[in-house]
RNA sequence: GCGAUCGUGGUGAAGUGGUUAACACAUCGGAUUGUGGUUCCGACAUGCGUGGGUUCGAUCCCCAUCGAUCGCCCCA
């Protein structure tokens, strides 16, 4: 038996949680900064969910889900993405009845895919993500791109790329699905296998195709952007026209097509330019998913989110070399000498702690000078010292790590003095 | 799912088919019975991812397996 963590999952350990901790706290204030408040759905849901919410002809779906049968014979799956669950609870909890309108959620949780894990790709991954539920307006549109964007600024990352794109309203997209076969059917053979049943499933996906990449007719292959009826390219522009006066650059990418099926209008994605940053580059993404409340069985409700990788945020902030301002070290530890101070310690360690202060102290029955080298390491700011003399006086020795300055102070005074010299 | 490289102590890392697996850092103890540093001395691998095979003998050769990294695919 393996003690081994499974393949593509890792322990996050102390020294890591803490970088974590202090993310997912700066992304809640900016979610709350936007308004949006916190969901949390199940980790596992009805694989059915996952079939009608991401759309079967997905790679997610066709190949890369947790999915089991449970005791109760029922197919569960592991989720692979956030929407389809949040869309869901939406929905069976009816908060398109709510007054608020539109509905501003955020998540932030683990996500499970099958696939081969390399660095920025695991098998359990963490993501945060917002959804906004109810609104068409395209000023929505543009505060889902700010606030991916801020996501990111936040803690200070520059080498950023937006890139933006329309997938159009349903009779763009179906006009341009035609255009994009009637295109491709003559060299069909010519395709590599993916694209030759993309052509039937999902046309769109081939212009994303990498190994097709070269071919001839893929840099005459009809655009989107050319296939959107008036409405789409009047809601595509006010988008822009939002980004623009917020100040926000992006780069319009007509094939930028996102892997998920519910995606029309408006979809983006976010990538590092940093240097030293692996292969894979896509920070996060997101889009416009206005049938998929319907989809699962909601009132007609239009929809946009978008969803953010924690472990290629760490990667980029890495790649950047931006160094989390993170609170270390321990308000003070407690060295005792002989066994009457040990006892004591342990005493005013509880007291201190009780009290808000942060306090630890030897169990390894160090000698005074190793307890002392220990506090040293673990960065304490003040050391508190125990020993006969102190005792019999009722007294503690406080000392200052940072400074060597040292002060003996009454042993009924040491929690208020400690909360006043911290 | 496909291809390639790799896997030695807490960490970084050397090494060889044959008795005691370098070195460095970290840790612990001592020099220094109550004050963090420095220096010096000493200690520290259930044995080289796991399982099997070849061999008189394998950490080093072969196979399998697990895992990591990179590329493809795709994405977050």
């Amino acid at each position: 038996m393996s003690m081994k963590a499974p393949r593509g999952t890792q322990d996050i350990l102390p020294g890591i949680s803490e970088k974590w901790q202090y993310i997912e706290n700066k992304l809640q204030e900016l979610s709350y900064n936007y308004h949006y408040q916190e969901i949390r759905t199940p980790i596992f849901e009805h694989t059915e969910l996952f079939q009608r919410g991401v759309g079967d002809t997905t790679d997610i779906v066709q190949k890369e889900m947790y999915t089991f049968t449970d005791k109760g014979d029922r197919s569960i799956t592991l989720r692979p993405e956030g929407t389809a669950s949040v869309v869901r609870s939406f929905v069976e909890h009816k908060l398109f009845g709510s007054p608020n309108q539109p509905t501003k959620l955020f998540y932030f949780g683990p996500m499970f895919r099958y696939e081969r894990p390399q660095q920025g790709r695991m098998r359990q991954f963490f993501q945060y993500g917002v959804e906004a539920l109810g609104s068409d307006d395209p000023a929505i549109d543009a505060e889902v791109i700010s606030l991916a964007m801020n996501a990111y600024r936040v803690f200070g990352l520059q080498s950023l790329k937006l890139v933006i794109n329309s997938l159009g309203d349903k009779e763009s997209r179906e006009n341009h699905r035609q255009a994009l076969i009637d295109h491709f059917t003559p060299v069909k053979k010519e395709l590599c296998s993916d694209c030759q049943s993309r052509l039937e499933q999902n046309p769109l996906r081939i212009l994303d195709c990498k190994k097709d990449r070269d071919h001839p007719k893929m840099k005459t292959a009809p655009s989107i952007l050319d296939y959107l009826n008036e409405e789409s390219t009047a809601y595509f522009a006010k988008v822009k026209e939002y980004l623009d006066e917020m100040g926000i650059t992006y780069q319009v990418d007509p094939n930028l097509v996102r892997g998920l099926d519910y995606y029309n209008h408006t979809a983006f994605e976010i990538m590092s330019d940093a240097k030293g940053f692996g292969a894979i580059t896509t920070l996060s993404g997101g889009g416009r998913y206005n049938g998929l409340v319907q989809d699962l069985g909601g009132p007609e409700t239009p929809g946009i989110g978008f969803a953010l990788s924690m472990e290629r945020l760490l990667m980029a902030l890495e790649a950047e070399g931006i160094e989390l301002p993170l609170d270390q070290g321990l308000d003070c530890y407690i060295v005792a000498l002989g066994e009457e101070a040990k006892l004591k310690a342990a005493a005013i360690t509880d007291q201190l702690r009780l009290a808000g202060v942060q306090a630890d102290r030897d169990y390894q029955d160090k000698k005074f000078k190793a307890q002392f080298k220990a506090a040293d390491r673990l960065k304490a700011k003040y050391v508190l010292v125990l020993g006969d003399d102190e005792l019999a006086n009722q007294q503690i020795a406080v000392k200052n790590m940072k400074t060597g300055d040292q002060e003996t102070i009454d042993m009924e005074q040491l929690t208020q003095h400690m909360k006043e010299i911290l």
